[in-house]
DNA sequence: GGCTCATGTAAAGATCGTTCACATGAGCTG
DNA sequence: CAGCTCATGTGAACGATCTTTACATGAGCC
């Protein structure tokens, strides 16, 4: 009866028109404010202007209302992933660390969606969709991870894309849920996430045979091109080099 | 006024004696089942056979219980990665792939300290006490790291010991809650989690230049004893191995 | 114009977190 | 042992949430 709730009735007449996608999005501001434990479906509900009873035409329960938007979050996730990918451009292991940062941003840029997809507690395999849309996700790391594989150079041996896989996803995560977010950042770090991941991925393609200490960790110069895909020969960092993909020792 | 109630009273008395400590077991049960999400105030008096008011004497709310648990979780974490490491015998190399796994064990058979540390929203800086914890556990990690950085073989760069710490932390973290809980275990994976982040760390480690190519990963033969801490020579693993430390190649 | 069904509302029950005034009894003081 | 005190537990109550139920509205279609 209050004067807002009539002006809004007004505006929009009885029927909302597009709650679903309202309380999504009324959702997301939440989630992203206060996590989504603190997330309420009474306060999207009231966000959208509607009765705390309205959502329930949209959403079986607040739970699934939760893992629709970890559906959404992981579309979205496959979509950026993807752009990082960029098939491999302009080299695999340039490319890969791409996807690493990708991952990285995701988490910082997305809090919420990221929140709803691995810390709200909702199961991977809550809805069919949502574990579809998880593993494309995932697929992405993968078709990268075997290309990279494919690098291996001679004489090395060729650890499995799947693998590979899995370990840059766990390290990506890590990064992310320790030191990448909200109450996590406060631990005091001595580099940035970003760079504590694009390091750590650097060590662990240097343990897997890879040329690696093409750059160091600082952005400043470009590195100097590598002729795409022609693994230089001896694929063994050589030997001794003094300084890692940390930066220089001092 | 119920019998039980009554029951309850004539066994304990008007005042429970231990009611926080009982609180505590209870409210570690209740997470374990149902998530720290799930875990609610009321649920854990009425375990303990107390009125929902009475853990208000002892907690000054929820989120208090909750991080007193997170607390008392990083103390128990603490003291199986310091057994764990065993102050790197029998050699450093071995001692330190125990950490990782007594990581993950914590993980598996901690289920509702894990949560309440990591996954519960509980900033890590709730309280000066859990802070303190939280830190104390992780400097097993860095102690492990600095000795293992101090003994990279000559001719390789020395990496910082924190960062080896920060790597490894985000790898057995990420391990943990992308694939060795609850929910999240049910993604399939080719290899177990315990092999998943002990190949991990190898590679990581032959990429800092450490000599690790001394076990197959399979858990039968005992790897012949390593003369402790003799870094063999050249660090860099024998050119062209032709297995890695995920096992034979196919 | 009238029907129908998706969509929204109001009211109500169950549960929680939290607070407050009050009850109990364990332990000290004399 | 009597009496005092204070930590500890009780019950009742408030406001908020989740969820269900019966009812209202109106958009789209015949």
């Amino acid at each position: 009866m209050s004067w807002r709730k009539e002006q809004r009735r007004a505006e929009r007449g009885y029927h909302h028109g597009n709650l679903k996608e309202a309380l999504l999005q009324a959702a997301l501001g939440l989630i992203a404010e206060k996590g989504a434990a603190g997330f309420t479906f009474a306060d999207a509900a009231r966000m959208a202007g509607v009765s705390a009873a309205a959502p329930y035409r949209h959403f079986r329960d607040r739970d699934e209302l939760l893992s629709s938007i970890a559906q959404r979050g992981f579309e979205q996730f496959e979509q950026r992933l993807t752009a990082a990918w960029d098939d491999g451009r302009p080299d695999t292991v340039t490319a890969f660390e791409r996807v690493g940062k990708a991952y990285l941003a995701f988490a910082r840029e997305e809090p919420a969606f990221y929140n709803a997809m691995f810390e709200s507690g909702v199961p991977v395999d809550a809805n069919p969709a949502l574990q579809a849309a998880s593993e494309r996700a995932f697929n992405i790391i993968r078709a990268a991870a075997e290309r990279l594989a494919a690098l291996t150079p001679p004489g090395t041996a060729r650890p499995p894309a799947m693998m590979m896989a899995l370990h840059i996803w766990s390290m990506a995560h890590g990064v992310a849920s320790l030191f990448s977010r909200g109450d996590a950042a406060r631990r005091k770090l001595p580099m940035s996430p970003d760079e504590l991941l694009e390091a750590e991925v650097l060590i662990y393609l240097r343990g897997l045979g890879f040329p690696t200490d093409r750059r160091p960790v600082g952005k400043g110069a470009e590195p100097p091109p590598v002729p795409p895909e022609a693994p230089s020969g001896s694929g063994v960092p050589p030997g001794g080099t003094p300084s890692g993909p940390w930066g220089k020792p001092k």
